[in-house]
DNA sequence: CTGAAAGCGCTTACAG
DNA sequence: CTGAAAGCGCTTACAG
């Protein structure tokens, strides 16, 4: 491998002349720099970026942990985020956890000793108190904890939070579904190991809104599903499948879900929304594409994208700052996989 | 920050001592570890990867580079490279490119500086030899080039490759359409700039299938497309919006493509697979979860993903390794999106 | 079993 | 404008 040395050796200089060159210092002479140009060229000399990042105590990278890269949901929020940081000269590397606690672990171990100057948690299936341990004494962190926030409500850490209201999202799931007249709802929930702790949320606004509506939510019209299309459709063929009345609408804790639940439904010979009304969360870009295109609770993810990069750029800028906490609102889209129930009229 | 120095201090030893406790060297005695171990933890230490990469040459870094971390197809992938790189004690870094050649280029070459011990480029924007170019003189690197290898047989590169047989793709989809009767095929193409180069190769197979059976597949019968669901859809709905007989049958050059092909159909009031059959090429997981689910042209994308982590590894742990390629085929999915043209009989 | 010394490849004041 | 020196935080032989 060829070293600032050994340019320094051929083009006849010290390296810190060539270190100059590289990074623009404009003291050096004109034609030192072509000579050393060439021969950085020549030799095909990159700087070693391990090295600068040692004695500059900063890489210029910036990372993302997320759970689940195959839900598409993370990956539109990192497109966003990853453009932000780039524009601000950081490089951006994803880190997939896969809903592992470990890997979480290991991941924001590593991340944190040197390798990158700022960090955006996702999901790591961390819980609060080891995110801020962790994060107490390197790179500024921002973390999207998904509801988990509000359990910690008070608490003072060195981790700034973005959340999201998703108690208020399955609120407005339910307030939807009520409007539309129905009176039987099912919930397929994410699971908390496959899915990450905040579902629980989305499930307690949507029953306590309907409960406050008179419209009871029964343990047996509650699925817990893994985290996938596939997890949505067994759940709920599995609810469906014993017999007895069915629900006439469902409320999916996210659209991969959501999506799974209509594709068990239609396999069933129910039309949506004709027999079945379904209500995704997220608002996945996939979601209005699908025929019935679906209803869904939109969380404002390029929002959330830009304001976290913004905050970890400005918490890396400035460490001494004090770290933010900040909650986002979702808000309903309507589509066509919901409408009123078979005999009612709606208003 | 603490250090490696301060441990030492702290606890009474050498900071050889400390090292030789973490990385477990089993040379110290049962007390001091005990020593260093507890002041370790008290001070919150964590050695700087930085530091320890510079010394030892190596980062146990391995990164990914894709394009469009927003079409499935590349997660999908990117989950089994990543699981099997942890198995072996690697970190796992994803790089999202934005199909921009620059991004790739310095996502590239930064990479290259150190950060990693190897890369596998799924797709960067970059040709062949700027790769070569690039990976020549650092970590060893296997590039997906989707086609592009078969322009340059016969070169020899530093670099590894594995490739999907893209042209055999599209000639599967030709021959399945034919095979069900249908006369007047149209193929909805990524445009390179926005989807890689790769699709040309798909469009060739598959025209040349046809025109061998006597099915001409004029220029008004191909659509360019970006890259996503969207694109497709807009291109196809031009593309029928004209008047004119609709063709019986369309190739997409990937699932995201065909997703948004049946949704502009289905919007024009066309049944699918009644009036129009569409086969997509990917099988993203997404595929088979779609009403209807939809027939495509599989890439074997868990055997890529593990191939290419295992071609990394082995030239990581052996540099002095010749390159190796390697080319994967392709196999037909049929699912619900296609069936007989009106009025013919399918044997 | 432990320590002193050199070095990984850079950058950063500071002389000159 | 250029160079000599120290140092970033670690690891690696090598003494003792």
């Amino acid at each position: 491998m060829v070293t600032i040395k050994d340019v320094a050796r051929v083009a006849g200089v010290t390296p810190a002349t060539v270190s100059n060159v590289i990074r623009n210092k404009g003291v050096v002479a004109e034609d030192t720099q072509k000579r050393v140009r060439s021969t950085i060229k020549e030799l095909g000399y990159r700087p070693n970026l391990m090295a600068r990042g040692l004695v500059q105590g900063r890489s210029f990278n910036l990372a993302m942990l997320l759970s689940n890269i195959a839900n598409p949901f993370y990956p539109e929020i990192a497109l966003e985020a990853e453009q932000r940081a780039r524009e601000a000269g950081y490089q951006f590397l994803l880190c997939n956890t896969q809903h592992d606690p470990r890997v979480g672990r290991a991941y924001l171990s590593r991340l944190h000793s040197g390798l990158v100057d700022g960090l955006i948690v996702l999901e790591c299936g961390l819980s609060t108190g080891a995110l801020d341990e962790l994060a107490a004494q390197r790179a500024p962190t921002v973390a999207c904890l998904w509801g988990e926030l509000f359990e910690h409500e008070g608490r003072k850490s060195p981790v700034s939070t973005i959340d999201v209201d998703f108690e208020r999202a399955g609120e407005l799931a339910a307030e939807h579904l009520l409007s539309l007249g129905h009176r039987d709802c099912a919930a397929v929930i994410g699971a908390p190991a496959a899915s990450g702790a905040g579902h629980v949320y989305r499930l307690r606004g949507f029953r306590r809104v309907l409960e406050e509506a008179g419209v009871p939510l029964p343990d047996e019209r509650i699925g817990l599903a893994e985290g996938s299309v596939e997890g949505g459709r067994s759940t709920f063929a599995t609810m469906i499948a014993g017999g007895g009345a069915w629900p006439t609408a469902v409320f999916a804790s996210n659209d991969l879900l959501a999506i799974g639940v209509i594709e068990a439904a239609l396999d069933a010979g129910l039309a949506v929304p004709g027999d079945l009304s379904v209500v995704g969360l997220d608002d996945v870009l996939m979601s209005r594409h699908l025929r019935p295109a679906l209803t869904t609770v939109a969380v404002p993810k390029r929002e959330l994208a830009l304001k976290a990069t913004e905050l970890v750029l400005s918490l890396v800028e400035d460490p001494s700052q004090r770290s933010a906490s900040l909650v986002l609102e979702p808000t309903l889209v309507v589509r066509q996989s919901t409408a009123g129930p078979r005999g009612v009229r709606t208003s």
